[in-house]
DNA sequence: CACCAACATTGACAAACGTCGATATCGTCG
DNA sequence: CGACGATATCGACGTTTGTCAATGTTGGTG
């Protein structure tokens, strides 16, 4: 299990019903894990909170590091994880890259987990 | 981050709003990861998986074992993370361990995850 | 009691991960 | 053009992880 090679989230959740609901295939459970596995670490749970909630819905680097606490290759590096994953999308405008939550990204996720 | 020091995932995810809705406390960001990370493994959501779909909705180790590919310790050392964790529940009947999807449990974390 | 089967625990090892400092890239402003 | 600011990439490091073989433990059975 590496966290290099994503599919996108969204083409990872298309797959298949509720794990609860019926077993999942080994291909399919590897993808979805590769889909938790970038969630599944407090800053980048803490960045896609972040950059959610911030004003306008999008946040550039220069936002996240400070009040994560952690360093600025380290942020590009957990927010590289998020994008290459499908949670995230960077747009660049002049100098500032700027971060969104990709709409849907996370609920297909968690529609993969729910049991109701 | 250690997967060692649960706390279990039902008490975890009582604690905020879905993520996306207002940012997240490192704290409550820190637990939220290590319920992901109990669940960010090809071998483990396939257990659940195979749990829950299980006749009766139970499962031994020596049920999962063979499906899974995985020897026996191995399946012990996932299925006792997920048992920590919170999502899966331990009866011993005679020599076997009966495994149990823990209700609800899937769900609190999906919730935590979902922004409509 | 002695043996066996199911499961848990331990110890070891290679692979992957999170973090950092240093450096490279790219756009802006003088 | 040259300096600067924001971000990305690289290389290195200590830590954590997943897996296995070997061993321990516990309950049933002869």
């Amino acid at each position: 299990m590496t966290l290099t090679g994503f599919l996108p989230v969204t083409d990872v959740t298309a797959c298949c019903n509720p794990i609860a609901r019926e077993a999942i295939s080994a291909g399919n459970a590897t993808n979805l894990a590769k889909s938790l596995r970038a969630l599944a670490d407090p800053a980048r749970i803490r960045l896609i909170s972040m950059v959610a909630a911030h004003e306008d819905a999008e946040a550039c680097v220069c936002d996240l590091t400070e009040p994560l606490g952690l360093g600025q290759p380290t942020v590009s590096h957990h927010l590289k994880i998020l994008v290459d994953a499908g949670f995230l999308s960077r747009t660049k405008r002049g100098t500032w890259a700027y971060y969104r939550l990709i709409p849907g990204s996370l609920d297909s996720v968690a529609r993969l987990l729910v049991t109701v």
